[in-house]
DNA sequence: CTTGACCCTGACGCCGCGTGATAGGCCAGA
DNA sequence: TCTGGCCTATCACGCGGCGTCAGGGTCAAG
């Protein structure tokens, strides 16, 4: 039965030694045998076991959490993992908030560099109503009411633009794709699923042209938000406005800049 | 020149009073006066810069970021913004990550919620665990990724929170009843179309409450933004978004404040 | 036996405060 | 003027997850 010890067990598993010591210490990870020089020696299962552990660390899970999960082999790992899920989503949620304030402040950073105080607190804190009319704001500008004025009688008085309506259908279609290839329980870096995401985003980039960062953050925006959810989870269709914000960032990650 | 005790300044700025006499202590934040009775008085130029500081700190400067910032005038704050957003955006990507593993992690858990190995540590990603992979690969062979997409199925099946489904189900109904309306002619004043309104502002206010102006900018918006308005001019409902931009004006100008 | 690379324990430091403990100040009512 | 109740102050420990010395023992090769 092969022995580690704690340099080569740091080595192999990209911890430290310190840390090592430290998770001895609390209890969560103890070594095979100390023999009498006192030295740790760890064996496969140790490091089984601590594979677990650094599997929750990455998660963030607090290290006493690791503990008692991994303590009780009954416990609902899975009720674990999605109680800690929502809270990952708020953190989440939050940095994404965070991105979009300091872009504004950049936005309105004067020459010279200074701020106004008005500028530098909005969108600060703001109960969570704030939050939706930064998000229209953001995306589709304030310049909004002059630009639908004015678009407004075209659309109107045609009854349709065909243009517009071959528009409308085609996110149908798109979205007809989507809601195949996931009742075919394909996943989202297929390549049907990624080939509908494309056909999505060049139909995006018609009235806008996101960066990676944004077009992740749009598919979230499908998610989180009813009046888009509306769209993608219909009878029969639940979970698409998911699958399609992870097939999205999916996407994002690997094509746009 | 009023002046302001610590409890007071707490109240107005929702910190707490240690955090007051902590930002005193490391110089970020020191009271205008300190009578002889050792209290500390803050005037309103403490309280701006209060404001300038809790700023930063949401963003998740470090404290000491912060005093350098405000201490000098002529700082590039611009520069420094977009430092920070950087290291911001990844920790936002990070836990988007996060949650993708999440994700992949209970679609793969079995019903006694035990976990294999091979599925416990796929999508761990930072620069060391790559290594670690690699040597996790070598251990236990690399046939994780047919499994974990197989397993896919299983969490889209799953289905949602019932009350979401609800809630997107409500939005199709008042759908429909608007397509209705507009399929029997009726101008959209007229009392049928504006109780569907009515509903669709109900529907809106479960995440977001928004006055007059904001409400009709929302149908605006709906008949502009291809994003919105490819829920409503569906094949057959041709113009249906143009019908509820103009519905909702009436119903804001009559109704909301 | 020496050398150098390992191993140990113990303790302090980090950051942004929360949470006491203990002691004194302020102001209104009796 | 005294009392009580609520302010204020300072000092000090604690949290989490280790990093980083300091000071000393152990192991294996030459």
């Amino acid at each position: 039965m092969k022995r580690y010890t704690v340099s080569e067990v740091a080595r192999m598993s990209g911890v430290s030694v310190r840390t090592l010591h430290y998770y001895d210490q609390i209890g969560l990870l103890r070594p095979a045998e100390q023999g009498g020089n006192g030295y740790r020696y760890y064996g496969r299962e140790e490091l089984l076991r601590l594979q677990q552990i650094l599997f929750y660390r990455e998660l963030k899970f607090p290290l006493e959490d690791v503990r008692r999960i991994l303590a009780a082999p009954d416990f609902d790992r899975a009720e674990a993992l999605r109680a800690h899920r929502a809270r990952l989503a708020e953190e989440a949620e939050n940095y994404r908030r965070l991105l979009q304030t300091i872009d504004r402040t950049l936005a309105d950073l004067n020459g010279d560099g200074t701020m106004s105080d008005d500028d530098i607190f909005y969108g600060l804190n703001s109960p969570r109503q704030k939050e939706y009319e930064t998000w229209l704001v953001d995306r589709f500008g304030d310049g909004m009411q002059e630009k639908i004025d004015e678009s407004r009688a075209k659309l109107q008085a045609a009854g349709g633009d065909p243009k517009i309506q071959a528009a409308m259908g085609e996110a149908q279609d798109i979205n007809a794709d989507l809601a195949a290839a996931m009742k075919k329980g394909l996943p989202v870096d297929s390549e049907e699923t990624q080939a509908a995401v494309h056909r999505h985003y060049q139909w995006v980039t018609t009235f806008w042209t996101p960066d990676r960062e944004s077009y992740a953050g749009l598919g979230q925006l499908y998610l989180e938000h009813p009046d888009f959810r509306k769209f993608y989870d219909t009878p029969g269709r639940d979970g698409l406005a998911a699958y399609l914000a992870e097939a999205m960032a999916v996407y994002a990650e690997r094509t746009l800049a």
